[in-house]
DNA sequence: CCAGGATGCGTGTCGGTGTGCCCAAGGAGA
DNA sequence: TCTCCTTGGGCACACCGACACGCATCCTGG
């Protein structure tokens, strides 16, 4: 299926406004509210939105510090990969974890109060985790950029 | 502003149901709507909820590959930092970009079509950021954990 | 015992949403 | 060239529901 510029604002809109009415939204992107609804129904459908969410502002539950963590682990055969992960999703302050390639195996982001609090994080939860190897914490000065989507989506226009 | 737990049951459900009725949260949480309505709007004015977005599916728009960028620059002085910001922030593919503590002067989180795309994106976003004395990518091969919201903040039960 | 805050119910109004129908534009085929 | 068909858009309408008020009630803490 392929967007429309008229596809990309209403995606557009409906990233900084998911709960704007058909009326608000067909104002902005210049369609009737019956058109705009087709539309927003068929992106919906076709699985383009994924869902609704609110986005929290994360300071104001004291979570100022983003920590960047690079974990190796003793080996990297299946089992090994395997219970790491099964016990790094049940982390409470990790918000991201990939698998690289390259030497380090795991990048997490977590989220923390302060630096104290990252200590205890490490503590209790990262030394926790099975088959570590080695865990190398980096702190994030300052987050300058920070979007959910990358402004190249909405700039491939078609048709 | 204290929330108790019937405020982070809210918070929960939205960040899941952004488009969620006042009944329909209600119901969920275990208030009446009129109550319900009054502690959202609460939690709307206090800040803690930023905003309602919808999410996309980036892989139905082909961005299938994250790519965790390293950045050093060629001098850590305050003019540098600016120019490369000020820069950094248009690139169309990058959507977190943080300052870092250590060794590694940025990282960069960029998203891609794929490999040749994101040599189409080194070589057009990110070898013309200023002042960059070194750039070392790492591919993620899989993504185990991707959360808006760590689990920790929705456990903290008050009152 | 009292006061303040929070809850719940009921009600009315407003707006959003969904549907049916018609219209316009464009493409394919005879 | 004419016609048929498809695709997408807009209009009108009706219905259901959300939302915002006012008021009574409850619970808790002082």
């Amino acid at each position: 299926m392929a967007l429309d510029r008229k596809d990309l604002a209403i995606l557009a809109e409906l990233t900084t406004n998911a709960r704007a009415s058909h009326t608000e939204l067909a104002n902005k992107v210049g369609l009737s509210s019956t058109a705009l609804a087709r539309r927003q129904k068929a992106l919906e459908d076709e699985g383009f939105i994924q869902a609704y969410q609110a986005a929290l502002d994360l300071a104001q539950f004291g979570l100022t510090t983003t920590v960047l963590v690079r974990i190796a682990l003793e080996s990297q055969s299946d089992e090994a990969l395997k219970a790491f992960e099964a016990e790094v999703v049940k982390c409470p302050s990790v918000v991201r974890c990939f698998l690289m390639s390259g030497t380090d195996d795991y990048i997490l982001i977590v989220l923390a109060r302060d630096i104290q609090d990252f200590e205890r994080i490490h503590r209790t939860e990262l030394s926790r985790l099975p088959r570590v190897a080695r865990v190398q914490s980096s702190f994030a000065l300052r987050e300058v950029v920070n979007r959910a989507v990358p402004t190249v989506v909405f700039s491939e226009a078609k048709r």
